[in-house]
DNA sequence: GGTGTTCCTGACAGAAACTGGCAGTACCCC
DNA sequence: GGGGTACTGCCAGTTTCTGTCAGGAACACC
């Protein structure tokens, strides 16, 4: 192994183990000595990684110069930070962890000069009230969603009747008021839109609709367009 | 320099200038003998860079794998693609816009598996009815906010009457109704919320609070979170 | 203060890698 | 064929790297 083998590999190492990083953790991973990682380490904050270093304690990745920067424009920025936060504000806290997670993560891979600039962002989301709260773990339905597995829960209407339901989920949409799980439904053999929190007793059938979620999602939008474009025609009949 | 700056140096080269780059233009650039940049060409692509070389031609970057990709989770993934979402249909164009060019920006990031997965993500945004126009450039205004700079406007309050303000801009938030400028007033004296759709006339006065922003954004969050808990106390005691 | 853990740096001799120059090969295009 | 360009092996001299050893510093804990 090259020494410029060896700084790769240990970059990869300080990007993926969780900090801090001892020398002689680097030590067994790269079989060289513990004096070669000194110099080593050295060669990187050459190279422009900023790397934390504390007697006791071991070595932390601050900065990741040694890649180059993700490019955004500035309103581009703006745009992640203030999309970050609606995310964090939209009321479900597993999505809003991993906003913030997604944020860091930006943050580690930006040239120094816009972390300020996504610290400080002008830009800021905020809302009063919440939506109401699911009835059903929504990272397993999203999770059921993505592979595209067919579920069943059931289901209150607007007038309080409980019905089952199996659905294959297509889409989960996120409105002001209400949180939505756009799917084709057994029951009615027709897409329908069911209320997050309307919904209880989520499950898993076992049955399986894959590939089918993204053309089935692509015609649901589309009826929902056509019926938005004739309810604009017949309030234009009225008017 | 050492070889491993100098190899460095030659992706970043090969990344940013138009292919094909010869081996000729990157002697020029580093100084080396011919003979030192096939040499060098050949631990890139041992290191995992796929290099495209045709005689007479030169060399073309094809595969860049000495980066590591941006590396998110599945549920980061999909609450970036959210948040983005949310930004397209919250009412400002031009933000809508970054936030399509960020996210392109993303899917050049992102290792091929989860190019899919940013496509075809489980989670979208939608909004019936839009909050009310703004009056005033937002572009212009979120320059001035981030450049730290007091600006001028006239002001029509909930009652139809108009008033001329000098504020410094703080922060540009987003309600599910309105889209609100946090700023310090001049004529009050005091932190003031507008409605940007209640905003016209907008102008720089010249004048700069810089470097005060980010403080006095912070006294005002502070200000309405504990009015806000006075409220909250406010209807304990009367409940 | 003492102990343990860990980062840090300089010096040295020997080992390893690198370099430029040279020679020869191959491919594409005019 | 000639020009432009990528490619590879060889060699002597140069440069860099390595492990060992020694010494120092910082932090946490008892």
């Amino acid at each position: 192994m090259t020494r410029t083998h060896r700084l790769f590999q240990l970059m990869q190492t300080l990007r993926s183990l969780p900090a801090p990083v001892t020398a002689s953790a680097l030590v067994n991973e790269t079989g060289v000595s513990l004096r070669t990682i000194y110099r080593d380490i050295d060669a990187l904050r050459g190279l422009g990684a900023v790397i934390d270093g504390e007697a006791g304690f071991g070595y932390t990745l601050i900065e990741d110069a040694t890649l180059p920067p993700l490019a955004f424009a500035d309103d581009e920025l703006e745009a992640l930070v203030l999309g970050l936060r609606e995310v964090t504000v939209i009321g479900d806290p597993a999505l809003a962890e991993a906003a913030n997670s997604a944020l860091a993560k930006l943050k580690a891979r930006l040239p120094a000069r816009q972390t300020h600039r996504l610290q400080h962002a002008v830009l800021d989301a905020r809302r009063f009230g919440r939506p109401p709260e699911p009835g059903i773990d929504v990272r397993a339905l999203r999770a059921a969603t993505w592979d595209e597995a067919t579920i069943s829960f059931h289901y209150e209407d607007a007038k309080g009747a409980v019905s089952r339901r199996q659905v294959d989920p297509l889409s989960i949409v996120y409105m002001q008021n209400a949180h939505m799980l756009m799917a084709w439904c057994h029951l009615r053999s027709d897409f329908r839109a069911f209320r997050l929190d309307r919904m209880r007793d989520l499950g898993l059938t076992g049955a399986h609709f894959r590939p089918r979620r993204v053309p089935m999602l692509r015609d649901f939008m589309e009826r929902l367009r056509a019926q938005a474009v004739e309810r604009a025609k017949d309030r234009a009949l009225q008017g």
